[in-house]
DNA sequence: TCCTGTCAATACGGTGCCGTATGGTCGCCG
DNA sequence: CGGCGACCATACGGCACCGTATTGACAGGA
């Protein structure tokens, strides 16, 4: 994933002699992850990288250049891996539903998915690029929730809806802000998911 | 609700001889939903409102005034209102829940409320403030969806999760991006509230 | 060893915003 | 009609950032 010549891994905020591109591009998304878009500015990464802007300009072409990678590598995250993920796993549709429905509750808090969710979504209201970005994300998730819940013999209605319902409670659950502890937010998750597919 | 002595209502983009401290609250609520917080500075209020910040800084000891105070509209708005509103309905539980759950679906284009909300969101990511705020909208709303459904004779634990679902699940939808049309999200509603409250 | 390409430091002009200071205009009330 | 208070305009200093230009350091290959 990273570029030619990775061989090292900088690791976050140490000084990290040489940089590659990608490294801009976490600094990037750690800084969405506690702000917004407005945040992620060249002079700042900078800093948090311990060079100067000099660097960034060798890398880039301008500060857009920038956001667009990460929206790329957001959308990679955000779909192909965990769709081929789940999908690799052979369990019943009901598992498998509330493995997903609880990814956000288990998902290590320095990992800051939701965070950056959050961000790029309201990054959309302005960007268009991001809005379309949003926008094939959340179509992708519905046609993989289509698939996971297409082995269920409902009609084209009511699959659709129950798609909708898994989607938005998942996205939901993920930005909520009440002090549900982990457990219980993993048991909301198979309540969903047995009120989705019963029996 | 608005301040002393507004017995004119300037409509929006409209030159507005005078303007009251609600106005740019109002103006800074237009300008958070298309973008975000770092958006609503005083020059760009300013232009929009057609007159200089020197207005602004009559009005308001400097932007952090403004912005606490568009937290506090937004708290209003995002709750009591709407507890009010539908608690004020003479109807079963499962059609108020209905009907909650479709409030996203249903509101008006142009008043940009989810939009507002996700802008407010991704704004708690850095501000304290705007964090407790989220958080209190959020512990008032799950209150809410407890007393519309503790006329169902549910357990504690399972009236929970019902909770958790119909909160994520509004608010989740709110949030997404996908194209499905009005009456079907009006139509999911339905069916969530129907999985939720059954019978 | 020198040379070339890769990556970074430094310095600069330009822009947009914050907050302050100070003056201007208008309505109202005595 | 004079003055006071509410509201706004203008002008300024300061800061943080963007993007460019130029120079510097350092490695590996010829």
């Amino acid at each position: 994933m990273t570029p030619a010549g990775a061989s090292n891994t900088p690791s976050e905020t140490a000084p990290a002699a040489r940089l590659a591109a990608q490294d801009w591009v976490d600094a990037g998304l750690r800084v969405l992850a506690n702000g917004n878009v407005d945040d992620v500015r060249v002079e700042v990464l900078a800093r948090e990288l311990k060079v100067t802007k000099g660097s960034f300009y060798w890398h880039f072409r301008n500060r857009q250049e920038l956001l667009e990678r990460i929206l790329d590598h957001w959308t990679e995250w955000a779909t192909i891996q965990i769709t081929g993920w789940v999908r690799s796993e052979g369990a019943t549709a009901r598992e498998r539903l509330e493995w997903l429905l609880a990814l956000p509750a288990r998902s290590r808090p320095d990992k800051r998915g939701a965070d950056i969710e959050l961000a790029i979504r309201s990054w959309a209201l302005r960007d268009p690029l991001a809005a379309a970005t949003v926008k094939a994300v959340d179509t992708l998730r519905a046609e993989f929730f289509r698939e996971l819940l297409t082995t269920l013999e409902l009609d084209e209605a009511e699959l659709g809806r129950r798609v909708a319902i898994a989607q938005a409670y998942m996205l939901g659950d993920a930005l909520l802000k009440t002090d549900r502890a982990r457990d219980v937010r993993i048991a909301n998750a198979r309540a969903c998911a047995a009120l989705l597919v019963p029996e």
